[in-house]
DNA sequence: GCATCGAACTTTAGTGTTGAAGTCTTCAGG
DNA sequence: CCTGAAGACTTCAACACTAAAGTTCGATGC
């Protein structure tokens, strides 16, 4: 049947040229390894944490919490800001975990709008294997890069990301979760 | 009321270091600087193309038709594959684009179980018109790099993204879209 | 101290995605 | 031919997210 391959980088990029003439293949380059090496490694995290009977998104949830040290506390508001979620989202995202009992909700005593979504000893052991497995694999991924490939590597994807922060400085508000 | 502050790179990268001891930080840069990236880069993209009143999603589905050539067809399966979505999604989702005049779809003649998702002229405008926005965005994005810079950021990634895919032979089958 | 405004979260309605079951077409045997 | 099996897509039910409206509590002004 012929049927159509997933094409590689190289045929990607020459299949742009002919359909997009001013096109400067080293950025196209540069952005097209850049968009397949996040989705690949997103789904091997997803692969990942699935072992642990947790998905990508609830990861993420985790991950924040810890981020914010001890005693681990974050209000609803907040982790919606920083996952890029609708507080609505949160709020059902939070009810799943909850019922899991990855982490507690509970309305805040001294001000009783707020509410505090804490994480439970399951959720900070979790978190712990999650992070075993992710940086035995970025290690892993890394392993042909010199240290001062790394470096390189990191203070370029840095500035980078300085240009886009500073491009878009956070016009929509939300920020659609870090890495 | 200290309302707690999206966290920078680097303070991140020292949280995590103290939440979990063995952390190569160097590692770590580049992992999450890639992961931010990426993310901002896609909210800018996901701005851009709503000017021209289509999604990020539709978008992805006129850049893989424009991909495979003229005559600009592929079957919901293929797409399905490409994309990184279920059979499902994709019906759904070419409704949606044939309605709105981006798209066609028809049974294939020759062998009617088969569907013919074929690009329209608007479709192919459409695409043409964000290929221009997405290719200014990235050109200015990488602004700050050397020629130099960016052929060694390039094959930096072309290398990280080898190893990921050697890892993971494809082993779900689906593949997540591409760039 | 009561009414109003605003903040923080939840609820509701609508859209998009998944996984599983279903339909239709083709192909291979008998 | 007619049957059975496999392939390609669609339909259905359940779930997750968004935008907008609703609820509840706290603060501010009179």
């Amino acid at each position: 049947m012929s049927d159509t391959q997933e094409p590689s980088l190289d045929e990607q990029i020459a299949a742009y040229q002919r359909e997009f003439r001013d096109l400067d293949p080293q950025v196209e380059q540069v952005v097209s390894a850049l968009g397949r090496l996040n989705r690949r490694m997103n789904v091997a995290y997803g692969r990942q944490v699935a072992e642990l009977g947790i998905s990508n998104a609830e990861w993420e949830v985790l991950k924040h919490l810890v981020l914010s040290g001890a005693p681990y506390r974050l209000g609803p508001g907040e982790l919606a800001k920083r996952l890029g979620l609708t507080p609505a989202a949160m709020t059902h995202r939070i009810d799943r975990m909850a019922t899991e009992g990855l982490v507690t909700r509970d309305r805040d005593e001294t001000n009783r709008v707020r509410v505090i979504v804490e994480l439970t000893d399951e959720g900070r052991t979790k978190w712990l294997e999650a992070m075993r497995m992710a940086t035995a694999f970025e290690e892993d991924l890394l392993q042909d890069l010199s240290s001062e490939e790394r470096g390189a590597l990191g203070e370029m994807l840095i500035r980078l990301l300085r240009r886009v922060e500073h491009a878009q400085p956070d016009a929509g508000g939300r920020l659609t979760d870090l890495g």
